[in-house]
DNA sequence: GACGTAGATCTCATTATGTGAGAATCTGTA
DNA sequence: TACAGATTCTCACATAATGAGATCTACGTC
């Protein structure tokens, strides 16, 4: 994460400051990271700010609908941020598109599918779709993760352009997830080589225990990874023999995805090896 | 010297304000109206900012992720917002837990299918799926439309509390979207009415030539209506005849959802007359 | 390759803007 | 009915945000 962005109770630290636009964005991550609506007093305790102000600043959310209140009157997100959520995707264009694509994905495979994005050193998951009858994963649209530890993260970066990746590197926080988590950039690259020779990125229970997750990448038509589908489901289920043949799917998948985002036409074949 | 409060149309004029709020959100809007990214000098245009303002303000916004700048320098709306989005909607629980019912709902009766919150006098579509082979709908998910002419505003206020109607209604603008659309409050009441004693509301035509929809709505476990499901396709395949039909396909899916959301223990049937 | 132009970045003095103490009001509870 | 806690409102003051303008950068044109 770069030194500013993650600003919870520290300083906002930045060559440009705006006070109040600062405040206004720990009110919203405040909100959305609390489970419960929160009243005001709340609010101004856990950001110290002084209640008149927190209350001023609550009213001019509302106004814009950044926030709405509760019966009976506390606060939480509102639903304009859906909106420019919605909207801030939609330049991608790609969530629609891939919709199909995903859900016979998933209809083969019986497992979870998701289409993630890069951002900095994190992926973001824009979309997810479950088999029927599945338990319901953890995961969330709209949240993200690090790269080190997720099978599309290495599927993105492993197609990345060298310089790309080093910056990347240079970002990445080698958190600890499980015992399997890889800890180091070296390995890392390793790992990434790996993947570049096989087409696909494997994560085996690096995020979570008991969890194992295949991606491979989406390619635009500069062969840029744009953004990566994986499959999801427990160990158990998914087993490393079946890897290769749901790979194969999933090869299927983004072909199709390339299709209609234009980035291919048809009578290419895939460039990865399966 | 501009007297700051230039606020585009619409922007509110409440008795709380913070000007760097208000013109932070008027860029994200901004943005989000735009088709394309926008450059630094056409920002500071539109707002009437000075551009060394609206340089300051989209630096802030940058590094909260609010902004992103394309590889050429533009700025676009950010993915931190597609987070909050998300976030704000799954303080409603609703989507994930609808999505399975629509899907079936879909493949049934093969047009698409839309899930939507009221909120003021607007519905707010927070989810839709469309039939693996039709021709895309122009809606977006997050965006929204007014109660009258739409058939989820009408399942939803049809079942609404008599007060609330009446606040809603005070609050409508009756514009004209189709020469069928509603125009006028008591109009609108007799079609409630209607809706209510039917147990699914129709648009026939009201947002758009050429668009029919069916929509019903999904009550709580106090009887009170939270968000609708719709069914819309183009008016020769969604007949006359069809309705009903399909208007119990959607019973059946809210039904679904209901018991999913534990709203209605199993073994209730529907309350609505079919 | 030099020249011009439009856009982006940066600095800083000025003051409009946002701030917070505190009073007033509301709301639920004993 | 009175009280405690939370919310809403007011206003004098200081600071945080503003914008003129200077500087820097990128790009197209001749």
């Amino acid at each position: 994460m770069e030194q500013g962005t993650k600003m919870r109770d520290g300083t906002p630290q930045g060559t440009y400051k705006v006070q109040a636009l600062d405040r206004a964005f720990a009110v919203l991550d405040l909100l959305s990271e609390s489970e419960m609506p929160l009243g005001l007093a709340q609010v101004a305790a856990s950001l110290q700010l002084h209640k008149s102000t927190a209350h001023r600043f609550l009213m001019v959310l509302e106004r814009h609908r950044m926030v709405e209140r509760t019966p009976n009157g506390k606060f939480r997100l509102g639903l304009r941020l859906f909106d420019f959520g919605n909207r801030a995707i939609e330049q991608y264009d790609l969530r629609d598109r891939a919709q199909p694509h995903l859900r016979r994905l998933v209809a083969e495979t019986e497992e979870t599918a998701h289409l993630a994005l890069l951002e900095a050193a994190r992926v973001i998951y824009i979309d997810k779709i479950e088999p029927t009858r599945s338990v319901r994963m953890i995961t969330r649209i709209g949240a993200s993760n690090p790269v080190h530890c997720t099978s599309v993260g290495k599927a993105i970066m492993a197609f990345l352009p060298p310089d790309r990746v080093t910056e990347i590197l240079r970002r990445v926080r080698f958190e600890r997830m499980t015992h399997r988590t890889i800890m180091t950039p070296d390995a890392l690259r390793v790992e990434l080589e790996k993947t570049r020779r096989r087409g696909y990125a494997v994560d085996d229970e690096e995020l979570e225990e008991g969890l194992r997750c295949i991606a491979v990448p989406l390619l635009d038509a500069q062969h840029q990874p744009v953004a990566a589908v994986s499959v999801s489901g427990p160990s158990f289920r998914v087993t490393a023999q079946k890897l290769p043949s749901i790979a194969n799917h999933m090869l299927q998948c983004v072909r199709g995805i390339s299709l209609d985002m234009g980035y291919i036409s048809a009578g290419r074949g895939a460039r990865v090896p399966v």
